[in-house]
DNA sequence: CCATTTAATGACTTTCGGGTCATTAGATGG
DNA sequence: CCATCTAATGACCCGAAAGTCATTAAATGG
């Protein structure tokens, strides 16, 4: 019984995917000042130095990780806004039940989080965030409203401020989540957030209008 | 013109509030690891010293900020929800408007952004913060429609997610102004924001429901 | 006006974690 | 199977900022 394994194992081509990986889990948790490299290595089974074999400094390692962390978001963008055909009494409950289980799940919230908590000290990752995902999501949706309006399906108004009241209620959600965990008595579920809001914003709060 | 001013100055019982007072802006501009205790004593017009004379450690001055920080905004609130009369269609676009003309100016953002940013290093304050404030609102605002509900004026349906519905787009709005600044094409004016949601959320999107 | 007290100071110490690099060992190929 | 190359290592270095403390000077009061 033997133990053949190598104690080190040269793998030059897995190594970046496997440092962001585990760069993403510690960043997400600890925010990038608190984050320790050591634990990083740690989490990939790595040394120290190897992170500088592939990363110039801590820095250069955040970017790549919330640049990863971008590029994983905007393939799922693309499949939700593949389907923008339909009224939006049918299109605003299946977006937002769509982000609901995105949100759910996953790494997503952590991310959110991270990315306003550092977007201070990483003015350019918030250009680069704002411009890749928050612009196209409200963009998209803007879209949608103004044709919604053209059609005599939605009411007069600012079609980016519709926007937000579409959206504004699932970020929430997922930030009281995210901040405050699920035990408050006021942490939404989020499915049920989803369609109850995708109701309200459509036909509103009062009984008749 | 003998300059008869001291260099130092004993002043016990004003400083304190000088050095959080100084601390917020710092803690505010650049979070808590990345702000420096010598800008912070600068700020103050003291040296470094001086603040070990009143706060323990670095952690102890944040969160002695951020609970000045806190009991300041709890003032407004207290205001803000003694105006709890009238049907939800009045009441709904005066909060919005109001929170909006508090959320414009001074530094509430940032400091919702810091707790948010801080709230995983240091849960006891994001705790705080749930229960003296965020619990606060939305559990006013769900009695709100909760009444509002049993008079027949509100629609069925969770009148917790309600309030989320009702502040959502706000809070959404505030944050996009901190984390993006209003160069964006699709940030928000507050104050139109808080018109046209209050209507969005009273009466719906749709032409007719 | 001097003695005493203590708020205030800022040079110094300490700690901690980012970043380096001489050394080691797994791969490669002749 | 040995020589060479280079991925990988982790002990070490070093700067920056938190935290200390002997010294100074403003207040106090006898």
């Amino acid at each position: 019984m033997t133990d053949t394994t190598p104690k080190r194992r040269r793998r030059k081509d897995a190594r970046p995917a496997e440092i962001v990986n585990a760069a993403m889990d510690v960043f997400v948790e600890h925010g990038f000042a608190n984050a320790k490299l050591t634990d990083v290595a740690k989490r990939a089974g790595v040394a120290k130095g190897t992170l500088y074999l592939y990363f110039e400094t801590k820095e250069d390692l955040f970017r790549a990780t919330a640049r990863e962390a971008l590029t994983a978001n905007l393939e799922a963008l693309e499949q939700s806004s593949a389907a923008f055909n339909g009224s939006i009494a049918d299109l605003v409950p299946m977006l937002l039940k769509r982000a609901a289980g995105r949100m759910g799940d996953g790494r997503v919230p952590g991310i959110v989080r991270m990315v306003l908590a550092e977007s201070r000290a990483f003015p350019d990752l918030a250009r680069i965030w704002h411009d890749e995902v928050v612009a196209r999501i409200l963009g998209r949706l803007t879209e949608l409203v103004s044709a919604a309006q053209a059609g005599g399906e939605v009411r007069a108004g600012d079609p980016g401020l519709f926007a937000i009241s579409i959206v504004g209620p699932m970020v929430l959600g997922v930030l009281f989540q995210e901040v405050f965990g699920s035990d408050s008595q006021h942490a939404p579920e989020l499915g049920m957030l989803a369609t109850q809001h995708a109701e309200t914003v459509l036909h509103g709060l009062l009984v008749r209008s």
